[in-house]
DNA sequence: GGTTCGATCCTAGCATCGCTAGACAATCGA
DNA sequence: TCGATTGTCTAGCGATGCTAGGATCGAACC
């Protein structure tokens, strides 16, 4: 059984190291590098291989985002967990949500802008994305006011950063005045 | 000079018809496919004609955008007009936007999450951009509240509703409660 | 220890993509 | 009427995601 378990560990050493790989080269070069060929040659295997780890390309992405949603959850944390009261919570957390998104844009387009055939909003959705909207919800509920729904306000602030987010990374938005925007957010939303 | 002329119209004509068939082939089937090839066999065409009208793809999709935000924002002026007081002017507004992103997801998508070589707040962006944001100012600009920057309230209002636009489209967000969100959004962005 | 057999991996190739070169035909000016 | 210019098409290039089928390697058995 040893041998077999051997084998078992180093293909999961070589899945980790595509995933690890593709978010390499995607942070670096953007996704469209991330072509099944270099892939291939970077982790030194054949193209096949791939295919054997994952069904296609989407699926190494849905990888990539996977890990994002669960180091974006605990960023999230970390940041709420470090402020004292319910206001500084969320502006933390705004902040670390938007600092993430603009540290790893590669990662953040895994999990929101391309299609890495993740089911969202449904009962088969993948534990790390509903513990990242969790970690959300638990600084976030605590200011929704009376009467208001805590996950209804979660998904309205949550879009609001995710627009914050694209917006601005994408040169809709001038990033100069990125923080007076997130001031106005937390103003505005967030009932202390 | 008549014949001249003649020929241009048609040129005008054929360049109409290349976008208007794009957008319908994506607002149909997707942008995936809107491939060069079956583009130009639906204008009845071979593909190098498309590249005498435009650069490449991109441009393609640049065209539909700009269309798009011509329309968008008719339709944000439209609701607004429509609407007596600031407070019912906002909703309006945003539930025309978010109309108009569910309506016409190709277009939306065109005009925010595929690359169509545009600028975006600089001094090149295209005039039917900068009137659409223009249109969501006029009205926006008004409920801002006191020592507020309009522009800088209208930016947020606006990435609060890409957010919902997107992140509902995606799947991300449960299409049920939509209407209960916007007038969460209105209630507490809109100082009235 | 040699042999068999299954798992593993690679070479080669398919269909399709955006895009372009070069040949061909239609039209215009002289 | 003839050359030149403009416009269009056929054919093809390089790159993409993905896959079939053969080669190779190692584990297991007599």
């Amino acid at each position: 059984m040893s041998v077999q378990e051997r084998k078992e560990r180093e293909r999961a050493a070589r899945e980790r190291l595509i995933v690890a790989t593709a978010r390499e080269l995607a942070e670096q070069q953007g996704w469209d590098a991330v072509t099944t060929r270099l892939l291939a040659e970077r982790i030194e295997y054949s193209q096949p291989v791939l295919y054997s780890h994952f069904r296609g390309k989407r699926e190494i992405i849905g990888a990539v985002a996977l890990q994002g949603a669960a180091e974006m959850a605990a960023a999230v944390r970390a940041a709420a967990l470090a402020a004292d009261g319910p206001r500084t919570r969320v502006t933390g957390l705004a902040r670390a949500y938007l600092d993430f998104a603009e540290r790893n844009p590669a990662v953040y387009d895994a999990m929101f802008q391309l299609d890495g055939g993740l089911a969202f909003a449904a009962e088969d959705t993948p534990e790390p994305l509903k513990d990242a909207f969790a970690a959300l919800l638990e600084s976030l509920g605590e200011v929704a006011g009376d009467g208001v729904h805590p996950g209804l306000f979660t998904e309205v602030f949550w879009a609001a950063l995710h627009g914050l987010a694209t917006l601005t990374r994408a040169g809709r938005l001038p990033p100069a005045e990125a923080e007076r925007r997130v001031e106005l957010l937390v103003d505005r939303l967030a009932m202390t």
